[in-house]
DNA sequence: GCTCAATCGGACATCTTTGTCCAGCTTAAA
DNA sequence: TTTAAGCTGGACAAAGATGTCCGATTGAGC
């Protein structure tokens, strides 16, 4: 339901989010979070354009959040890569209708803002700070130890 | 948040639902929804392989709905076509995790899942029915008068 | 049996998304 | 000032989604 983009973009500032105020560079987060390094690249640069994130350049270099993990919600990430669109008019572009959806559009945009409400009132800080029952954290191995990262 | 195959689909097995046991073309329903009509086809022997509705061939044949639209799901519709997928397990690969997904994944599954569950719980009898203060049913214009239809 | 309307299904064209490559620019540190 | 780490951005390749075309097949009605 969602593209591969906003999984990633949602991977990279999670791994930023872990230790905000400081610059991580590319192939770091690349490795962390799995996922190819060229083309975190160019969701970083989304990203940055977006103002979710902020680019370090030159030596010791990288990118960091623009602001507080509490600050960010899920919905800024995901509409700075693949903005979530509701359903503004009759997809059929029958006149006369305005904003006046059919049922069927009008219960598919009903699930477009939930999902969208969701992801507006989660805000990274959540992600990182939520223990539960069950273990919240996905474990990671490096370097031969465990450590736990937020994902 | 959904493909056009599935916002296809959905009008196509609408336009069904109106009068929904006799077949209609292939072109008909186009000319009603407003889509391709080649990728119409396609779309319709995808919901004909998922058993959402039945092919009539030859002569005066089309397609129907198979069961009364009472009985079909929009989830029906949009598992047949594009498949809603939940996240099963940590998209990382993380070994270890099995269903213990991440706080990040275990939010995004829940929007999934809620997604799932309003489509699973509407059906298309309803859609055609409901009305509401807002009146619900496009006005389509046809040969000079208006009537409605169902999107 | 013949005809015609309609589905079937393969081939192909186009566009978007995803992924890769690389040369150039910027900056910290030696 | 030189070097190396790291972002920038353009070009391009691969894959998937979308859209188009058309001959083959089916079956109702004449």
């Amino acid at each position: 339901m969602f593209s591969h983009t906003v999984e990633y973009a949602l991977r990279a500032v999670a791994a930023l989010a872990e230790d905000w105020e400081r610059p991580h560079a590319v192939q770091k987060i690349a490795e962390r979070t799995k996922m190819p390094n060229d083309y975190l690249a160019k969701v970083m640069q989304a990203l940055c354009r977006a103002g979710v994130v902020r680019a370090i350049r030159g030596r010791h270099g990288g990118y960091q959040l623009e602001q507080a993990p509490e600050k960010l919600s899920l919905l800024d990430v995901i509409n700075a890569v693949d903005p979530i669109k509701r359903i503004e008019r009759c997809p059929l572009g029958l006149s006369g209708h305005g904003a006046n959806l059919c049922p069927l559009h009008r219960r598919l945009d009903d699930a477009i803002r939930e999902t969208e409400n969701a992801f507006r009132y989660t805000n990274l800080g959540e992600l990182l700070q939520s223990t539960g029952p069950v273990r919240p954290l996905c474990p990671i191995e490096q370097t031969g130890s465990l450590i736990n990262v937020a994902f």
